[in-house]
RNA sequence: GUGGGUGUAGCUCAGGUGGUUAGAGCACCAGAUUGUGGCUCUGGGGGUCGCCGGUUCGAGUCCGGUCAUCCACCCCA
């Protein structure tokens, strides 16, 4: 039996990867115009960043880490998320201490071991940005036009959802609230009990239908926001509405990660099947400090690669050359000449002698721009048959030129 | 971890109630009178029918198990 991935772990490869490669270098020209960049952590962390960064309570820390103790006895785990590597990072290296701002984008591997599913793998790539000593609520709306601004770029549909879920001065109330009031309704599904001890906020965005009309009478996280979350809450939709950013406001919209603080936002896809979120993010003001850092305010959020991958087409034109010759005496000269012409230009290079209706046929196949071929008169007389196979135009063209062209 | 669907050529799939050398389309390679492409036509290569076991004179087809994969729950990008 042939060896094959492992599950959940998909191979990237053409005409994917064209996708992959343009995406990535998309994204990360746009995350450069705003300042941000490029930051490239291990995937290999201490197993405790993951705990006290994502929480405990979460499903990613939970069951989902690929963790092991490696040779020297060190608890060790590939990194579920991007985030906590950055933060680590960023820590480490004494920035929180150099003071300013700083803006970095990265993007790579996560790994979480679920079952896999549409939109859901192993090992899966994002591509995020984290911002960090910016306090500034127009920054978090920096951060959603830099998201919004990619996936405009790929023409992709999505809606935006945003929320703000509080800070340590105002989230305990609620939560306390939240969870008397989830403790008088018994019926609400097994879930649900859980959450409620785990991690009770997650009860509001439940699947069950019985479950939601249960919460619409559920005390309201905005309604319990303090003054300052409030504020900013407020002044983040005023400039979304400002800069014409279509948003709804999703009060059912927690995040998974223990991290986060006032502004959520998610942008959701309805072509994706049950997982519809492609990027989701929001600040986590308090994350450095936890980490053992100065106090830094920070705003980040994650794109997941191959959900994108699955929404964008990307069409493939001619380019570049393609270099074959009807007499096998003349294939060391093109193979020569394909070495020369490769310093300054894409070229494929058939190593066969073919009839020149079988070299078109391949120039064809190949996508090539420019079929040239070396035939007898053109071996005899020095010079290369070139056709412009879009223009549909052919001439002859010394060697010299044609390097030059 | 739980539930359901599917496993036949590189890809998409046909193969009533079990019966000789397992098929199609696409893709690939080679040709269609010798130097002109994307169309058409002809020919060719390529399959342990996921794997193991059982029933049977005989299994791609029936039964059991196993593995893989997909979708959903859970969770999340």
């Amino acid at each position: 039996m042939a060896i094959k991935a492992l599950r959940g772990m998909k191979d990237i490869l053409p005409p994917l990867s064209y996708k992959y490669l343009a995406f990535i270098q998309k994204a990360s020209a746009i995350a450069q115009n705003y300042t941000f960049e490029y930051i490239e952590p291990p995937l290999l962390e201490e197993t405790q960043l993951f705990k006290r960064s994502v929480g405990e309570s979460s499903d990613i820390v939970g069951k989902e880490m690929y963790q092991f103790i490696d040779k020297g006895g060190n608890d060790v785990c590939l990194r579920p998320e991007g985030t906590a590597g950055v933060v680590r990072s960023f820590i480490e290296h004494k920035l929180d201490r150099q003071g300013g701002v700083h803006r970095f984008y990265y993007y790579g591997s996560m790994f979480r071991y679920e079952r896999p599913q549409k939109g859901r793998f192993r090992q899966f790539h994002q591509f995020g940005v984290e911002s960090f000593g910016e306090a500034s609520v127009y920054e978090d709306a920096a951060i959603i036009l830099l998201a919004k601004e990619i996936l405009d770029s790929f023409d992709i549909k999505y809606t935006l959802a945003i929320n703000s879920i509080g800070c340590p001065a105002c989230l305990p109330t609620y939560k306390k609230e939240l969870v008397s009031f989830l403790t008088k309704h018994k019926d609400i599904c097994e879930d649900c009990k859980r959450r409620k001890d785990t991690n009770p906020i997650r009860v509001l965005d439940c699947k069950n239908a019985t479950c939601q009309e249960i919460y619409n009478e559920a005390p309201k996280l905005l309604e319990h926001l303090c003054e300052s979350c409030q504020r900013d809450f407020t002044k983040l939709q005023e400039i979304l509405k400002a800069e014409n950013v279509e948003f709804v406001i999703d009060e059912r919209l927690v995040r998974g990660l223990d991290y986060y603080t006032k502004t959520a936002f998610e942008f959701i896809s309805s072509e994706l099947g049950a997982q519809n979120a492609i990027a989701g993010g929001g600040r986590y003001d308090n994350l450095v400090e936890f980490l053992g850092g100065r106090p830094t305010p920070a705003v980040g959020f994650a794109i997941g690669v191959e959900r994108i991958l699955d929404l964008i087409e990307i069409t493939q034109h001619r380019e570049g050359f393609y270099l074959g010759s009807m007499l096998d005496e003349a294939i060391d000269k093109v193979f020569h000449l394909a070495l020369q012409k490769r310093k300054s230009a894409k070229l494929y290079v058939e190593y066969k002698a073919k009839s020149l209706k079988a070299h078109l046929k391949a120039a064809d196949k190949h996508d090539a721009k420019y079929a040239c071929i070396i035939g007898e008169d053109e071996l005899q007389n020095g010079t290369i048959w070139i056709k412009d196979l879009e223009a549909k135009k052919e001439w002859h063209a010394s060697i010299q030129e044609f390097l030059e062209f």
